[in-house]
DNA sequence: GAATCGTGGTG
DNA sequence: TCACCAAGATT
């Protein structure tokens, strides 16, 4: 634990580095435009946010120069369809976002007015909006002082104090700790300021301690430990999963589908295939789940894609036959106007490759 | 608490 | 090459 001057000292630290050497991201409002009485937009805060969860900030802001464009407020977002969304989504990966964003949106025209929530509670009852980003909208937009902790937080946090116990567990003692450090009086700036530490200069591997304001403060710099910051279990190897996927093209259309709307990719749009197993099964069993008969042909090499819990390879099998003679003209869609996620955009890239 | 849920960059 | 990681939320 820290003497309150200690504290008094780090708030005053961070506060300083990050008027000097804090980031400029698109949706913030710099700590002297903040005192100017500049304030930040809710709605543009809230799509930041998402958008930043488990996202780098660099793809995070293209994607949100891009939604803003498309949907300047709630209102737009709200009434955008749902399909929409999800194109504009695609590529950024974590589809249920888009899906809660869509939700979110539309709960804030038909139950909030149009407003949203000016505090962390009532943020926190949205969908999407978790303990995060609720703390974070509300530091940000209302200077409500709550205590935001997001992985840079922790890390943060957990070499500060160099904390022994390991994620996930050691979280609520992390909570506890960085709630102590947080600056009632600047919750936003101080919030945007810790996160940006984390990101710039206390980093996971090659943190850079000589420009750390918090040095001094520093348990794991005392011990020069800091790498092993923080600690966490050991995660499970990532098993392999085995599928194929049937490509027919037909005067510049492809036959797609659209996922169902819970689980992985829900929503999204597929090339029609087969499912996706533990085990590598043999071409006749791919075949016998193709959506037509055809004379399927296998193309070399397969696709291969990480996804968080599992590794997915997928076989590609081009259709010989025309569209028209499968009666599947519903399904034949333009690339263009279609949620397609990145592991289908390979798949299709690698078809295309070996026509 | 543990699993699920994407993608691209990096050392 | 490959494990790790990025402004987490939901179930």
């Amino acid at each position: 634990m820290k003497t309150s001057q200690q504290i008094q000292a780090m708030r005053a630290e961070l506060l300083d580095w990050y008027g000097r050497e804090g980031r400029t991201l698109p949706w913030r409002i710099r700590p002297e435009d903040r005192v100017a009485g500049v304030a930040a937009d809710p709605y543009k805060i809230w799509l930041s946010e998402i958008m930043c969860q488990q996202t780098t900030t660099t793809a995070a802001a293209a994607y949100w120069h891009k939604f803003l464009d498309k949907w300047p407020s709630v209102q737009d977002l709200a009434a955008a369809p749902r399909d929409d969304i999800l194109t504009a989504w695609a590529g950024l990966g974590y589809y249920a976002r888009a899906r809660n964003l869509h939700k979110c949106a539309q709960m804030i025209c038909t139950e909030h007015s149009g407003l949203f929530p000016d505090n962390e509670a009532g943020l926190l009852k949205l969908p999407g909006i978790g303990p995060y980003s609720a703390a974070a909208i509300a530091a940000i937009c209302y200077n409500e002082a709550t205590n935001v902790v997001d992985g840079n937080v922790e890390r943060v946090i957990s070499r500060i104090f160099r904390v022994q116990e390991v994620l996930p567990k050691a979280r609520s003692e992390i909570r506890k700790l960085a709630a102590t450090l947080a600056d009632p009086a600047r919750p936003g700036d101080y919030a945007q300021g810790l996160m940006d530490l984390g990101a710039h200069i206390c980093k996971p591997k090659n943190p850079k301690c000589d420009l750390c304001p918090w040095q001094i403060h520093c348990a794991a710099y005392g011990s020069g430990d800091m790498i092993d910051y923080p600690k966490r279990k050991p995660k499970a190897t990532r098993p392999n999963r085995y599928g194929a996927v049937f490509y027919v093209e037909d005067n510049g259309q492809i036959w797609l589908r659209q996922r169902p709307d819970k689980g992985l990719l829900g929503g999204m749009m597929e090339l029609p295939g087969t499912d996706w197993s533990t085990d590598k099964p043999k071409v006749d069993t791919w075949l016998a789940q193709a959506p037509v008969q055809s004379n399927w042909q296998r193309v070399g090499g397969e696709v291969v894609h990480v996804f968080t819990h599992f590794t997915l390879y997928l076989t590609v099998f081009i259709g010989q036959t025309k569209a028209s003679h499968f009666d599947i003209s519903a399904h034949m869609n333009t690339l263009d106007n279609y949620a397609l996620p990145s592991v289908m955009g390979k798949a299709i890239t690698h078809a295309q490759a070996m026509k």
